[in-house]
DNA sequence: TCCGAGGGCGCC
DNA sequence: AAACGGCGCCCGCGGA
């Protein structure tokens, strides 16, 4: 197959990371500076405008790339068209070459895009990165790059220059050195796609489904976020005007961490973060009265999630949608993430019911009238953010998700029969909910009929829901512990182990399958070319590269595999230096042991053993650190291979879903990992088709127990 | 003035 | 035996 590799560099005023790519290629100002392209592994040409009017054989050249390319005619028929991070050189294409240039538009299903190729393959996304990451010796040009940014924005008027007119960094040598690092880019992204696998069919048909996402955006209630926005400016000054009175203007935003410690350790309150915990912790505490408001001020307007109202604005095109909101396979595993407002992270509303009323009072703008009807405004319209996009006029929103799709997984895969049956005898009604049974489990309880379980709300939470959420992935007394905290639950380190290995007895298979993974991925790695199972997962390694086939036939890649020895986060118990002994309490006098005034008597001192650190063989591959971002060693334990195999499984559920939903005539607006949100016409289908397609299984996942609930709304909401 | 690492927060 | 994972955006801060 022929493939045209391309590449534009371009200018504008409008600011394309606060943009992004769809408004930045709608704007009047925005122009292209050239092309590079080359036909497969011929000689990388360069188009600038104007070139329309040159010399005839330039003319014929290009004529000839985008007659034949575009429409697939002659010897290049069914030409594909590569790019780095395609969605960049298909909105300039579609908004600029066609109207401006008179190129002819590609068919979308021509387009491929080496950045999902290279996510997929779990490499580093950026073409530098990546062609570095590959161990390629063509590299992108680093000086090119500088000028590129500078030349990617207007310049400051000159003296003497009219300071209202817009000028560009033009020169020839400017120019030159542009041209050479576009034809650069296009030889290190011609060479980074011949070392990267090609998207199987399913992924590919699933990328351009990703790209028609993208491109249909989502509606966006434009009004309601600026009436919003107004209500957070003047809430936003009520605050840092009383925190400047507060403090005597020693700090003026609730913002600066560093300003509100250093005032804090003043008032005699050190704290080594203002992070919720901890300031949720100083609040139980007694205080002065202008500490106690000043953390209540941080607790109120710390969050800050309205924030996002500025990058849903930025992001919105003319017609009131804001596009390019997903990226393909940001995840190893497969998922996608959010980006620009992030529509996968919004805020939960704490009170659901009230949305609709909160919506109508941030509608007048009013932060006085919101505050009076319903207190902070800042938490009123943070609870509102979900609603500010939705359907457009005449459509309706359909959303649902999957219910404990990992739960579900996991118990699928480590085939945890009694678990499935769970699942299944809830779904018919005829059981009760995970929690409740995990609980019974745990705290040896029978949890009763149905309607009248035995097992309180708060046990439920701390011995049901904690312990699923925490410890399905071999997760230990830290993983339970963060878990408890975001759902309020308090328990003891040694409760909390108690109830880890309560857990584990009643899983055993779950426990025999992460033993199961670790094995398999590690004599995978002895063994290239073999290949090995655990359950439903098999791995192998090629290349350079550790394969772990999912179900679905799609494969999570681990880079450049190996065993390490690795320190781990435990230590032995080792020999005795200390035996258990009795001492006196040392809490009633300070006196010798076996001293008459002393009423505690004495205490078991338990046994004290030396503690040395333990070093293990470990998998070990490449990837990029999500807190450093650098690409760098990474370990993996059977715990996070189940995690792994579990998260890409939901994802392909998910991708099937997707497809599934939109081919029946319900177009896709959104995906939220478990969640698919659709917005179509308001005559058009049902909340029940549309959950059946979701819940539909698909074929290489018989036996796991999928359930969906979902809703249909103007808005989109949860 | 621009950048990048890190703190903080939100979701599944 | 022992280990939850996957993301992105905003911000103040310090160094180039």
């Amino acid at each position: 197959m022929t493939a045209l590799h391309i590449d534009f560099e371009t200018r504008s005023t409008v600011d394309l990371r606060k943009t992004g790519v769809y408004v930045y290629a709608e704007d009047a100002n925005t122009d292209v500076w050239c092309a590079a392209w080359a036909i497969d592994d011929g000689p990388v040409n360069l188009w600038v405008p104007g070139d329309d009017t040159g010399p005839i054989e330039r003319i014929r050249e290009r004529n000839d790339m985008l007659g034949a390319v575009v429409h697939g005619n002659g010897r290049w028929k069914g030409c594909e068209i590569v790019a780095h991070n395609a969605s960049f050189e298909r909105a300039i294409w579609a908004n600029i070459m066609g109207p401006r240039y008179g190129w002819p538009i590609p068919k979308p299903e021509q387009w491929r895009c080496t950045m999902a190729m290279a996510m997929a393959m779990a490499l580093p996304p950026g073409l530098g990165d990546c062609s570095k990451a590959l161990g390629l010796n063509v590299h992108k040009d680093d000086d090119g790059k500088r000028l590129m940014l500078q030349m990617a924005k207007p310049r400051r008027p000159r003296k003497g220059e009219d300071p209202d007119a817009l000028f560009w960094w033009d020169d020839e040598e400017r120019r030159q050195k542009l041209y050479a690092y576009c034809k650069q880019d296009v030889e290190v992204e011609r060479a980074i796609e011949q070392h990267l696998l090609p998207l199987r069919k399913q992924e590919l048909e699933l990328w351009h489904l990703d790209q028609t996402i993208n491109d249909r955006g989502i509606y966006v209630d434009t009004d309601l976020c600026r009436h919003a926005l107004q209500i957070v400016d003047v809430a936003t000054n009520w605050l840092n005007d009383e925190l400047a009175e507060l403090t005597d203007g020693s700090v003026t935003k609730i913002t600066a961490v560093a300003q509100l410690c250093a005032w804090l350790a003043a008032q005699g309150i050190p704290t080594e973060s203002l992070d919720k915990a901890h300031v949720t912790d100083l609040l139980g505490q007694d205080l002065p009265s202008n500490v106690r408001r000043v953390l209540e001020i941080r607790a109120e307007g710390g969050g800050a999630a309205v924030k996002k109202i500025d990058a849903l604005l930025a992001g919105t095109c003319r017609d009131s949608r804001a596009r390019g909101l997903l990226q393909f396979h940001a995840a190893s595993t497969g998922r996608w993430a959010g980006r620009r407002f992030q529509p996968q992270n919004i805020k939960r509303p704490k009170n659901k019911k009230a949305v609709p009323s909160y919506i109508e009072a941030v509608g007048t703008g009013s932060a006085d009238f919101v505050s009076l009807l319903h207190g902070d405004p800042l938490a009123v319209v943070s609870d509102c953010l979900r609603g500010m996009v939705g359907a457009s006029p005449g459509n309706a929103i359909y959303a649902a998700d999957f219910s404990n799709i990992e739960g579900r997984l996991i118990a699928w895969f480590a085939d945890e029969q009694w678990k499935l049956q769970a699942f299944r005898d809830f779904d018919a009604g005829v059981g009760h909910d995970i929690y409740h049974i995990t609980a019974g489990k745990i705290l040896g309880k029978d949890p009763g009929p149905i309607d009248a379980p035995t097992i309180t709300d708060e046990e439920r939470q701390g011995s049901g829901k904690v312990p699923e959420l925490a410890l399905g992935y071999q997760g230990g007394v830290g993983a339970f512990q963060n878990i408890a905290k975001v759902y309020g639950v308090v328990v003891s380190d040694e409760r909390a182990d108690e109830i880890k290995v309560q857990w584990r007895a009643e899983h055993p298979n779950t426990v025999q399958w992460w033993y199961d993974l670790e094995q398999a991925a590690k004599d995978a790695i002895a063994n290239p070319g073999t290949t090995y199972h655990a359950g439903r997962i098999a791995f192998r390694k090629a290349g350079s590269f550790l394969y772990m086939r999912l179900p679905s036939g799609r494969a999570i890649c681990y880079p450049y595999p190996c065993m390490k020895r690795k320190l781990m986060p435990w230590t032995t118990q080792g020999a005795l230096i200390s035996p258990e002994h009795s001492e006196p309490c040392g809490n009633c006098c300070g006196h010798d042991a076996g001293c008459d005034e002393c009423t505690m008597g004495y205490v078991t001192v338990p046994a004290v053993y030396e503690q040395l650190p333990v070093w293990k063989d470990s998998i070990c591959y490449k990837g990029v650190d999500q807190f450093t971002r650098q690409w760098t060693d990474q370990f993996a334990h059977g715990g996070l291979l189940a995690n792994n195999a579990v998260q890409g499984t939901a994802r392909d559920v998910e991708a099937e879903a997707i497809v599934r939903v939109e081919n029946a005539g319900y177009p896709v607006v959104l995906s939220v990992h478990d969640e698919v949100v659709s917005e179509t016409p308001e005559d058009f289908g049902s909340l029940d088709e549309f959950k059946q397609l979701m819940a539909t299984l698909p074929e290489w996942a018989e036996g796991l127990p999928l359930a969906v609930s979902g809703f249909c709304d103007r808005r989109y909401k949860k």
